[in-house]
DNA sequence: CTTGGTGCAAACATTTTGCAGCACA
DNA sequence: TGTGCTGCAAAATGTTTGCACCAAG
């Protein structure tokens, strides 16, 4: 996933969902609600475009230590359930059980083998499941923003 | 005094087809590492074959307790960790974000759309994906088991 | 002056672990 | 006897909440 400018506070408006920047959608979202875009809400929104693939919360509090911003653990996590209300993350369990965050607005699909006798995680590349998935939206309407698709499996000898 | 050998899968009826019995897997997997098939373990098996769809652990203490069992928490978790390691369930998190445990031998595959903006889960059907799946594991040289395929969506207005 | 946001620490839910005793080979 | 298994209670992990205070409209 690309870089994100620094989320501005400025006015919103509407713009084409999957290639308006991530600090509008969720600012939208917010106002939606009565509630605000804050400094601390837009640095760890920040913090989350940085991670590449599946993080752990924790990885955030030390992120932002590092960047010299205090945000408290409460407010990030706050700040990560307003995000998946706004469907922008998600959370999720890595073959290892550790519970992690993962980008799911316009992020990069997530196709893996598990191996169910090594704990193993394997990534693979299906073009042809995008079509799939996009297919399938359309019967139903909806607009996919992403996926994730999980193939368990063990060695032929296991 | 319970040497008695443990119910195989007989007041099982409700199983899901499977090639092997799982508790002949279970059993296996166990001896290899020279561990045991105790009655506790066939017990907490058996309330895993008995689950439909995803479940929380609670829900098997509950169950045991009811079967006139008692089965330690303790045991219970220690034993869905055996069966991770066999390869028989997965632990998983819902669209609510609460930790389940799932089978995933012999399982049937799981295909859900995840409606980010209501948190609604719609199943569905897709058959190809098999193929798609059989055909990867295939070149990795490697047996599937089950899989999952989650499709994160909005409503075309959200 | 009301509404929402923050940090802190305490509470919580789920899972793991240390330990003493038990069962079987 | 040694190895593994169990229950219990305590600990550990990851997340949520209550509370006092702050800040913007």
């Amino acid at each position: 996933m690309d870089l994100q400018p620094i989320p501005d506070m400025n006015e919103t408006d509407s713009v084409p969902p999957i290639f308006e920047p991530l600090c509008a959608v969720f600012r939208r979202r917010l106002k939606a609600d009565g509630q605000k875009y804050t400094p601390e809400r837009a640095r760890v929104l920040d913090a989350v475009i940085r991670m590449e693939g599946p993080f752990e919360a924790e990885q955030l509090v030390e992120d932002l230590r590092a960047s010299g911003y205090r945000v408290s653990k409460a407010t990030i996590y706050r700040t990560i359930k307003l995000m998946q209300d706004a469907g922008i993350v998600q959370r999720v369990l890595g073959g290892d059980d550790v519970p992690r965050y993962q980008m799911i607005y316009g992020a990069k699909p997530d196709d893996t083998i598990v191996r169910v006798d090594t704990d193993e995680v394997i990534s693979i590349d299906i073009p042809e499941l995008i079509e799939l998935r996009d297919k399938i939206c359309a019967k139903y309407g909806l607009s996919p923003s992403s996926h994730r698709f999980q193939i368990f499996a063990t060695g032929n000898d296991a």
